[in-house]
DNA sequence: ACGTTACATTCCGGTATGGGAATATGTCAA
DNA sequence: TTGACATATTCCCATACCGGAATGTAACGT
């Protein structure tokens, strides 16, 4: 077997950056392809190919009008590539937190002024972790 | 022009499934080789193929102990999936309430028949132009 | 019907892949 | 040294890529 098919999932789809650069810019409102090729200044069929991968994928959804398709982004398939990465989210937000917690602390010890006033113990928001 | 390296990026290396699955086995502890391919039930000269191209573009960190090589998932590689991912939260969060504008909006405009009356003409749809 | 506009598809070529098998490298132990 | 163990690398091959150029297709305007 070889590599697996850009075609096979998000993953693969979204490994190509023009790809990426296509879903920030179809994120917000729908746009005909032509749009899309003078925005980022790609070739059109380079275009139409890509945008055929993320259909493919369900990236993105399609509507005919005229003679135009108003292409747009769909984000429900980009949330299986988000959890999976933040199936990793404590192991960085732990490095984050002990940061946080020791300039905390720090001001509590009265380190490090933060106003020039009297320090008033704000509540802290606290990120549950699972 | 072909596609491109899988050490190209974090997005590239990630694509293919089993990468995926020795980045969770090595998310929480370091593992030497053979315990990776004990896990995961993949040949051994796959995994190291595998973890040499999670290497190179530092998904993993490795350390040397006595003949074993002991691997564990570098978690801060992954955060620029994870963010570039977050871009689109917040269309997924608002798209369930969305839709539901949307149709209450139909209904305010007699596009569509709630209960059975009179039949008014629907709104042509325009194009915004940017 | 004809030409134009808006996209999509096909063909090509150079490149890189991942799996399997075989082999190389490196470290320990006797 | 010799051998056993732990990983890494190399070779082969079928597959699939992306870009560019050319061509196909469908919907308009006149």
């Amino acid at each position: 077997m070889a590599r697996a098919s850009t075609t096979s999932d998000a993953f693969n789809a979204v490994a190509e950056p023009r790809r990426r650069e296509i879903l920030i810019f179809l994120a917000h409102a729908e746009r005909p392809v032509g749009e899309i090729v003078e925005a980022l200044g790609v070739p059109q069929p380079s275009v139409s190919k890509h945008l055929r991968v993320l259909h493919d994928v369900g990236l993105v959804r399609m509507r005919c009008e005229g003679r135009q398709k108003l292409y747009r982004t769909n984000a429900d398939a980009i949330r299986p590539l988000h959890e999976w990465a933040a199936t990793f989210e404590r192991y960085w937000q732990h490095q984050l937190l002990r940061v946080k917690e020791r300039a905390e602390e720090m001001v509590r010890q009265g380190a490090i002024n933060v106003s020039p006033a009297e320090t008033k113990q704000k509540p802290k928001r606290q990120k549950e972790r699972r």
